[in-house]
DNA sequence: ATAATAATTGACAGTTTTAGTCGGGTATGT
DNA sequence: ACATACCCGACTAAAACTGTCAATTATTAT
């Protein structure tokens, strides 16, 4: 039951790219040197960030990545499913109309039930709220405990 | 953030046991059968449980697994903790004391509810609703939706 | 005692997933 | 033209997952 580094690189990147925002296009390259993570691993990751509307590239010398839409309007569940992390625990309820549950499966509604806690809380933070924590003033949000 | 067919498995075999114990020894060779699990998988599975005092067993002719506890007081989570699957969704946060959040760790917040939303729901979950569900009669209990 | 039953244990291998690299391409501003 | 920076797919090494096998020990029935 582990999130892949590859979600939580997501999320880390998001943040940072959101906190260094000041309207135009942050580089790969300065987040990579930021938070230490690959610049080619950082590229994979932010081509289906676009394909997932969380962000939009400029290309070209001075060019680099934007927020697709205003941070309050992302919520963590969506830049981890960008990134093809599936929140659901089991494979079977992967993405069909639920899954095929004939008679034998008596723990159904337990990963069902777990999966929607999940879903609730990461789509109960957006990334407004992760950048305003980030800066030492928590906004109204409560995010734990 | 997928929980593994470990941890799937040993609920299963869990409330499979429950349903057929009546007081004497349930084999691991019925369970294996019933719920098409290979066996030596099972012993492997059950090795564990032993140790994290959910069942006991009894060796020889006609021996096999019992509940070492009531069903009402088998939590799903204890299931899943002994067969030694992580329920904390990153490794920074494993057992210890808290992770070492130095400065750097924007998302801290992130994983720890998660966690904790984790763990709540799965120890909300006693293994005598599931056996109950599994009868077709639903005990007081809601577990999801 | 002896044989049959059933748990116990550790080592092992096949497969899949993850994490990350590499090399080349494409668009754009100066 | 040229440097910048995004774009994209193929590739690989390492780890985890899933499951098997062989051998052993403890207990009970005969
Ligand atoms: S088929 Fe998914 S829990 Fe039954
Ligand atoms: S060290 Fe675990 S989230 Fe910071």
């Amino acid at each position: 039951m582990r999130m892949s580094t590859k979600a939580q690189y997501a999320v880390r990147a998001m943040v940072n790219l959101n906190l260094y925002s000041d309207g135009s296009p942050v580089t790969l390259r300065d987040i990579s040197l930021r938070e230490s993570i690959s610049l080619t691993y950082l590229e994979q990751l932010f081509v289906k960030l676009r394909r997932g509307d969380i962000v939009k590239s400029v290309r070209g010398p001075g060019g680099g990545y934007l927020l697709a839409r205003p941070a309050k309007e992302i919520q963590v569940d969506e830049i981890i499913d960008s990134v093809e992390e599936s929140l659901v625990p089991v494979s079977c309820m992967d993405q069909k109309r639920g899954c095929v549950c004939d008679d034998r499966c008596v723990t159904h509604n337990v990963w069902h039930g777990l999966a929607e806690r999940i879903r609730d809380f990461l789509s109960s933070i957006t990334l407004e709220e992760l950048t305003l924590e980030a800066k030492g003033m928590p906004g109204k949000s409560k995010t734990n405990s």
